[in-house]
DNA sequence: CCCGATATGCAACCAAAGGTTGCATATCGG
DNA sequence: CCGATATGCAACCTTTGGTTGCATATCGGG
């Protein structure tokens, strides 16, 4: 079962850019729009546009500092969504796991019948 | 460290429709199209195109039979793209630890200061 | 064998998202 | 006070997800 706001995590961590951004400002601890878009393929705008959606669904958080304005993770939030990472992975993981055991299962079945 | 492909991986699964497909497809087996379009809110065309994608990519397979194509879920690709999810949650988690052992670090100089 | 019903595929068209450039505004510092 | 730097806002472009409409192919009963 998903809901909306889950989507919306989803989403948000989707894009390669706004992963990265993720990665880097946990690497480097809080930083602004320019000084990430240094180390990043788009310009500054775009990554601006990023935070903004990084921010609306609570994964970052702003502050204005003179006239800067640094933004940082939000540590909970984040840790919400590597569950969410990890919940589809783990019920696909299990999917996979009976498939191939139903799998084996028939191979067992059809072993038996030659036998016969 | 993200290469082109697992950045198309994640686009991949990035799409809420197209999880939903892959889980539709592991839960009930090989489908179709039209099949998948009955349980998923956007039309048979849509659900085409996201099976385009995933076909691209490798997480699924087709066959024609007859005047239907099947679609079937690649297992080996898709146990690929649960492990780079997972891989970027452990990343993350590892990251949140890590800040979290090193705020009580600085928390701890802080109470020795003031002892001093 | 033929014809209606069903499953696809292809194309045109629309709206939202990611990205860019250009410009206006605000703050820092000598 | 003024130049340099950091943002914010707006217009515009391209890609992507989604739709409708139409043509094509196959299945099956009469």
């Amino acid at each position: 079962m998903s809901t909306a706001v889950d989507d919306d995590l989803w989403s948000a961590i989707g894009d390669p850019v706004r992963r990265t951004m993720i990665d880097l400002l946990l690497a480097g601890g809080p930083g602004t729009a320019t000084s990430l878009s240094e180390r990043l393929p788009v310009t500054r705008q775009a990554v601006s546009k990023h935070l903004a959606v990084l921010d609306r669904v609570g994964l970052v958080h702003s502050a204005p500092a003179g006239r800067e304005r640094h933004y940082q993770v939000d540590q909970a939030q984040l840790a919400r969504a590597v569950a969410q990472l990890s919940a589809v992975g783990t019920a696909w993981d299990a999917r996979l796991r009976r498939i191939k055991r139903i799998a084996e299962a028939i191979e067992r079945d059809r072993n038996n019948d030659q036998g016969e």
